[in-house]
DNA sequence: CCATATAGTTCAGATTGAAAACTAATTGGA
DNA sequence: TCCAATTAGTTTTCAATCTGAACTATATGG
């Protein structure tokens, strides 16, 4: 009996449908379901859906809204939705930049601020006491909106252990085996600040908030090539939690040395720094730097075309290699990709076509439409999910308090 | 409400725990635990889990085998098992072979036959009746026995549709849209029959009946060169079936063209045709082939040394991109990979080394023990971890019955 | 032969959803 | 104006199923 599940209780049953229920409320989103719609759409009775509603409203996670009138006859039912009175706080640090927002249980970005922030080589706690102005910014706000902060998720680009706290590593920003303590980023909030990836929070973001496709990889050209696996709604960690490292599958065997320790990946081709240097661009901050590429693709400046090009032909080889072998039917670019995808998209579906002709629709190569806000909205979005998965949890801490 | 999850009965919680009490028995396995030692292993009471005994003994999936006795004090429990008289026939479908089985719900494989059988270009129904042959001679050993056959399962060399029963194609058996019925093979066996890829059902054989790791890629060297993805003791799929196509992984972006229509696939370099043309082994069948290749590689004869070495280096660059897009820590080399692995596995460690450093212990590459069996097993494991997994629906049925 | 120990069963109690009957609120027509 | 029809939501009764505690069954060892 090496692996010991848990037994089914009769009080299981009841778990499952408070997350039933209220993730079809979550789902209906704008459309404020009634009682009657919910036990129609989910199977259960009136009498049931009644009792589950009753012990989600009194926990304040589901609100009801005024009375849902569909111009027939009968009863008007009472509208339901996820509270717009609680919140998640979405927090980002990346190599340039630090990021907070505001988030409501129904999924909407209340608030947004980002400010610039050479973090790369700064001490965590240097990086963590400036992302705290950022968090008290926030507070400030969801005080004077009269939103209760549940908690928080704060996405760093590296490997880290949520269990722990952990950021286990971040080469982009020269962290190692660092100790962070989010949770002090907004004392008082019950579920505390959980940590996550930044490429698999974009990818949850996405899912959540972007397209709704159920299936797809997300492409993250941050300073690194990272990438997020969604499969069947749901994020893919692999065993140790670190897959979708996109950027280091070998997409050529004789390629340069890659700061990984390996040789040929795909980030030493696609990468940002990698682009920037074939394209010729000079030195400087990546806002520049961006600026001018930008500049001299639409000058349609050689090396710089050839540079976006050869970079496109080797996402291609990566993503024809991912798609055959996690049967990937739709990706969606995201970071520096999605700046790019003018110049890049061509290549990329030529290179598709030539290693893994028919696998991806051209049709399903899309490009995110979240920009930055993709990144807070799933590191903020994954404490939200978690409630809906386990209201009951939920429940009982707020009947203790 | 785009998905709609069902809803939680009460009745549910039953169906749960009558799984994984079967489940806690299948996995004690030879130490046939008493009702006792499962109350304990599975959290249950004592009461929930006599109940639940009771339904099983009851169905015929469980039989109570004599007293147990610890040498303490005390009375003695019950030892209970999986009925070793009920029974799956798995079955195999291959180029060069058929091949069946016996295998009872303990896991044991109670008999065992295989023929050569040329089937590449050979028309289906002439292959299911050859098949149909082998599993007659099943069907006889069972009945000498005393093993009542539930149900089969059979694996062959391509893409199939479990549902519809068809074998969407088999490139290397010249098989396109196929229906074939295996339903048929096992009249009156009242699971049916069960269509499966054979590489699936090779790594579903390593995991149950193998190396019992719960997180591993089987690579199968078959006349293409397959993959299984097992994460968490389950099989990966991904979203349309056909996830773990090893084979057609891009290893060399300038690489020849492959049957797939791609280029630089795995397969081009590492499949069992590849391997033989390089190291210069003469035409024939498979069988002379791999004797006068082992003949030569033990010879040290220069070609063919060097064939395996870069077959291996480049399912090591494979291995490598598939380590780090899908986090997989554990490799099983299965089919011919495995016959030719002495002198493969040097030059696949190097290329692992080089391309992923440090990212799979060579511990953790390792050779499949259960040679041929494996896909038979897998095959008729899939049916048998069916019951397990939802008992409740067979206890229905054998009521019915 | 009995104290002790362990296995397994029986029965009351609690939780929970289904089903059906009931109350509540609204519209439209007589 | 008022009542039939219609839809929303609640109350009540019932069955399924687990837990916990008390009970019975069967072994060992002094």
């Amino acid at each position: 009996m090496n692996e010991a599940a848990a037994p089914g209780r009769v009080g299981d049953v009841r778990r499952r449908n408070l997350s039933l229920v209220l993730d079809s409320i979550a789902r209906t989103g704008d459309a404020k379901p009634s009682r009657a719609q919910l036990a129609a759409g989910t199977g259960l009775t009136k009498a049931a859906v009644s009792s589950l509603v009753a012990d989600l409203v009194e926990s304040g996670l589901v609100s009801e809204v005024g009375l849902y009138r569909d111009g027939e006859r009968g009863r008007p039912g009472q509208g339901l939705e996820l509270s717009s009175r609680r919140g998640v706080v979405g927090m980002e640090i990346n190599v340039d930049y630090l990021a907070v927002g505001l988030v409501d249980l129904g999924g909407n970005l209340r608030f947004h601020s980002a400010v610039e922030s050479r973090n790369r080589g700064l001490a965590p706690a240097k990086v963590m006491e400036r992302l705290g102005l950022l968090a008290a910014e926030v507070k400030a706000e969801a005080a004077a909106a009269n939103i209760a902060i549940l908690g928080g998720g704060l996405a760093v680009p590296g490997l880290v252990d949520a269990q722990r706290n952990l950021v286990l590593s971040a080469p982009n920003l020269h962290w190692e085996q660092e100790e962070l303590n989010p949770r002090a980023l907004l004392e008082g909030a019950p579920l505390g600040v959980r940590l996550s990836n930044e490429a698999n929070s974009a990818a949850l973001g996405e899912l959540w908030y972007g397209t709704g496709q159920p299936d797809f990889l997300y492409v993250s050209g941050e300073v690194g090539v990272g990438g997020g696996v969604i499969i069947g709604s749901e994020l893919y960690t692999g065993p140790g939690g670190t897959a979708g490292e996109l950027g280091h599958i070998v997409v050529h065997p004789d390629g340069p040395g890659c700061s990984c320790g390996g040789a040929g990946c795909l980030e030493t081709f696609a990468g940002q720094e990698a682009i920037f240097e074939a394209a010729g661009t000079p030195q400087g901050s990546l806002g520049e730097r961006t600026e001018l590429l930008l500049a001299a693709l639409a000058a349609q400046e050689p090396q710089a075309t050839q540079a976006v090009h050869d970079a496109g032909r080797y996402l291609g080889v990566a993503l024809a290699s991912s798609a055959r072998l996690m049967d990937i039917e739709a990706v969606v670019l995201g970071g520096h990709f999605a700046v790019l995808a003018e110049w890049l998209k061509p290549a990329l579906l030529t290179s598709l076509e030539r290693y893994a002709p028919g696998l991806l629709d051209p049709g399903n190569l899309t490009v995110s439409t979240l920009e930055h806000s993709g990144t807070l909205l799933g590191a903020a979005g994954q404490v939200i999910r978690s409630v809906i998965e386990s209201p009951f949890e939920f429940l009982l801490a707020s009947k203790l308090a």
